[in-house]
DNA sequence: CCGAGAAATGCAAACGTTTGCACAATATCA
DNA sequence: TGATATTGTGCAAACGTTTGCATTTCTCGG
C-alpha cells in the first residue's frame, strides 16, 4: 500500500475477496475470468477511483506504451506536420509520444538516444541531424529488437526501416519544370551533402539538366546551411553581376521565400526575370506574393506511414537478421505564380 | 536476471562482489559511498554496457521524469513555438516531454488527462480546448499534488498556476493603434467567448473604443471559430456594402492573413482603405504583402516561464491549500505595413 | 591495543502489476 | 454417486531499482 492515497489493485482485491491476479486479469479482459467477476471488478475499480500505474505494468511487461520521436526542430513546418499526424495516430493505438529535438547536434542526438532507451520506449522514429554519418549510437535499439524507423533524413547503408520522400524525383521535376518554362540558366541552392535529402535533390537537378542537354555549371550551385541569412548572402552573390540566372531551384522553402524577398527588394521581377521553386510546400509559399511553386512531400501520408511501420514492427518481432525495406512517399510539384508563364516550346 | 540480454545492477554487483544497494548508491553519487567504490562501479557499468531502466526507478520513486503537455494542435504557430522551447529546457533538466493534442475536443482532453496520470507524469502543462469550462477532470493532479500549469487558454476560478499573455492589453493596444491611425469604424473578429483569450481581447477592444469616445457597434463584432473559411465568409459580410470599416482587429493571424487575401482579391487597398491587425505575430505576418501588424505574445518567454513554474512546483511541494499565482507574459504590438500611414492627430 | 565514533556497505523490503503453474469449483457423463 | 473434463481463481514469483535500518569496517585518540 502506497503512502499516497492512490488505490491499487490490492485494494480492489481486498474489497471483493479476490486475489490480485484475478483483479488484474479481470481488468485486462482475460478469457479465463468469468463475465460476472469482470463486472464486479470493473464496478469496484470505478467506485474506488482506481487508476492504473503504467510504470508498474511497464516494468513487468517490459513495455512502456510510449514511442520516442527525434526531430531536428519541432517548429519547422515538415517535422511539425509529421508530429501532428503521428501523435494523433499513436493516441488511437494507445501509445504516448515523447518528442525530442536534436537541434541538429550529433551530441544531443546521442544523448537523446540513450535517454529514450533508458525510458524503454517501445519504438523510435528519427529524422537524423545534418551531420549524422555514423549511426552506431542507434545499435542498441537494433540489438534489443526495439522498432526503429528513420524518415526524411535517413542513413545510407544501415539496415533499418526507412520512409522517405522521392527527393531525386523532386529535384528532377523542379528543374524540369523550370526548363519547360524556358529557363536556360538555372541555379540550385543546396544544403550540406552529408544529408541524403540535399544530395538526392541535387542529383535530380543534375539529371534534368543532362536530359535536356543543358550544361551543369559548378558556379551555379551553392552549398550551405539553409538559414535566412545564408540565403540572403547567396542571393547577393547570384545577383551581383549579369547575366542573372533565369531560374532558381532552392532545396527548401525558407530559402525560396528569402530569395523572393531579395528579388522584390532589388527590382528583380519574379517570375518575369527569374523563376523560383522551393521544396516542402510550406504553407507560407501560398500566402507570399507571388505565391511560390514548391514540391509537396505529403507529410500527412508520411506521418501515417511511420506509425504504420512502427506498429508493424512492434507486432512482427523480426529477427535481427531481417532485411528492412525502404518506403518512398510520392512527391508532387505544386505550381504557383513564382514559376508561371514562359516558353511552351519544350513541353 | 531478465530473459533479455540487458545488464542490470545485479550484474555489476556480482562482478564487483558488492551489494546491489551499494551499486545503486554509487551510480547515484550517494555521499555514503567511497570515491573508490564509485569509480569501480562506474567503470564496470561502462564495461558491461549497463543502461538504467527508468520504469523500475520510476516505480520505486513514484517519479517518471516525464512532463505531459496538452495543446490544441501542434502545428499552430504558438503551441509549436512553446513546445520547442519547453522541450529544449526540459531536456536540460533531465525530463522527457510527452506531447498530446486535444484537437479542441473536450472528450479527448479528458482521455489524455487520464492517460497522462496513468503514466504518472511528474507535471502537466495544459492549454485547454475552446470548450473546456468545467476543469474537474484535472482534479486528480491537484489531489495528488502533481504540478499543474495552465497557459494561454486558462481556467477561470480554478486554483492552479496560470501563465498567460496580457490579452486585455493586447486588444486595447491593437484597437488604440488603429484609432491613432485615424480609424473610426473598427471591426473586431473574435472567437468563441468560452475561451479566455477572446473574451479578454474583446474587452480590450471595447475599452479602447470607450476611452477614445468611439461607439461600440454590435454589428461590427463577429464571433466564430477562427478557420480560414469562416474568415472568408466574415470578410464577405463586412465588405458586402458600404460604408466599409476603416480598420479591422482580428483576434488571430490566420484570420488577419485571410482578410488580407480577401481584400487583395476584391480591390480593397490595405492599408489605404482599410487597416488590418492580427494577433500572435505568426512568422507568416511578416512575409505576406503587405506585411501585417500583429500582437507578439513572446512564446519563447512563455515556454521558459512554464518550465520554470513546473520546476518550482516540483521542488516546492505546496500543500493543497496553497493559493497559486498567475503570471502575465508581456505582449508587444509589432507595427508593419498593414496599418501604416494615416492620421497623426491623436498621437 | 582497545574503545568510540564515523564512514562504508549489506539485507530485506518496498513499489504495482502481470503471469506460469497449481489448485479449487463446477459441469457433464457413465 | 463417482469420475473426468472444463472453467475459474489463487499463490508466489517476476520485473529493476531504491532506501531505512542494521551491520561491518575503518580511523583516531587515549
Amino acid at each position: 500500500m502506497s503512502a499516497r492515497s492512490e488505490k491499487t489493485i490490492v485494494d480492489i482485491a481486498a474489497e471483493l475477496q479476490l486475489s490480485v491476479s484475478t483483479v488484474s486479469r479481470a481488468l485486462n479482459d482475460h478469457p479465463n475470468i468469468s463475465l460476472k467477476t469482470k463486472e464486479r471488478v470493473r464496478k469496484m475499480a470505478r467506485k474506488l477511483g482506481y487508476r492504473p500505474n503504467a510504470m508498474a505494468a511497464g516494468l513487468r511487461n517490459n513495455k512502456s506504451r510510449t514511442i520516442g520521436l527525434i526531430v531536428p526542430r519541432i517548429s519547422m513546418f515538415f517535422p511539425a506536420a509529421i508530429t501532428t499526424v503521428m501523435q494523433n495516430k499513436l493516441q488511437e493505438y494507445g501509445y504516448n509520444l515523447i518528442i525530442c529535438q536534436s537541434n541538429d547536434s550529433l551530441e544531443q542526438e546521442i544523448a537523446l538516444v540513450n535517454t529514450l532507451y533508458s525510458a524503454r520506449v517501445d519504438g523510435l522514429a528519427v529524422s537524423a541531424t545534418l551531420y549524422t554519418t555514423d549511426f552506431s549510437h542507434f545499435d542498441i535499439f537494433k540489438q534489443q529488437n526495439i522498432p526503429l524507423v528513420f524518415f526524411d533524413r535517413v542513413p545510407k547503408d544501415y539496415n533499418v526501416k526507412v520512409i522517405k520522400g522521392d527527393d531525386f524525383r523532386g529535384g528532377y521535376l523542379a528543374t524540369e519544370h523550370l526548363i519547360s518554362k524556358g529557363c536556360k540558366d538555372i541555379v540550385h541552392i543546396s544544403g550540406p551533402l552529408t544529408c541524403n535529402l540535399y544530395s538526392e535533390r541535387l542529383a535530380g537537378y543534375k539529371d534534368a539538366l543532362q536530359k535536356h542537354k543543358l550544361p551543369y555549371k559548378k558556379q551555379r550551385v551553392f552549398f550551405h546551411e539553409l538559414t535566412r541569412d545564408n540565403a540572403l548572402q547567396t542571393a547577393a552573390r547570384i545577383f551581383e553581376k549579369k547575366p542573372y540566372p533565369d531560374g532558381i531551384f532552392a532545396t527548401n522553402d525558407t530559402t525560396a521565400i528569402t530569395l523572393l524577398e531579395y528579388c522584390r527588394n532589388n527590382g528583380i521581377q519574379v517570375p518575369q526575370q527569374c523563376r523560383i521553386i522551393g521544396y516542402s510546400n510550406d504553407p507560407r509559399t501560398e500566402i507570399v506574393t507571388p505565391s511560390i511553386t514548391s514540391v509537396d512531400q505529403h507529410p500527412v501520408t508520411m506521418g501515417e506511414r511511420i506509425v504504420a511501420a512502427l506498429m508493424e514492427l512492434i507486432q512482427a518481432r523480426h529477427p535481427s537478421s531481417y532485411k528492412h525495406s525502404q518506403e518512398i512517399v510520392p512527391i508532387e510539384l505544386v505550381e504557383r505564380d513564382s514559376s508561371a508563364g514562359g516558353a511552351k516550346r519544350k513541353k
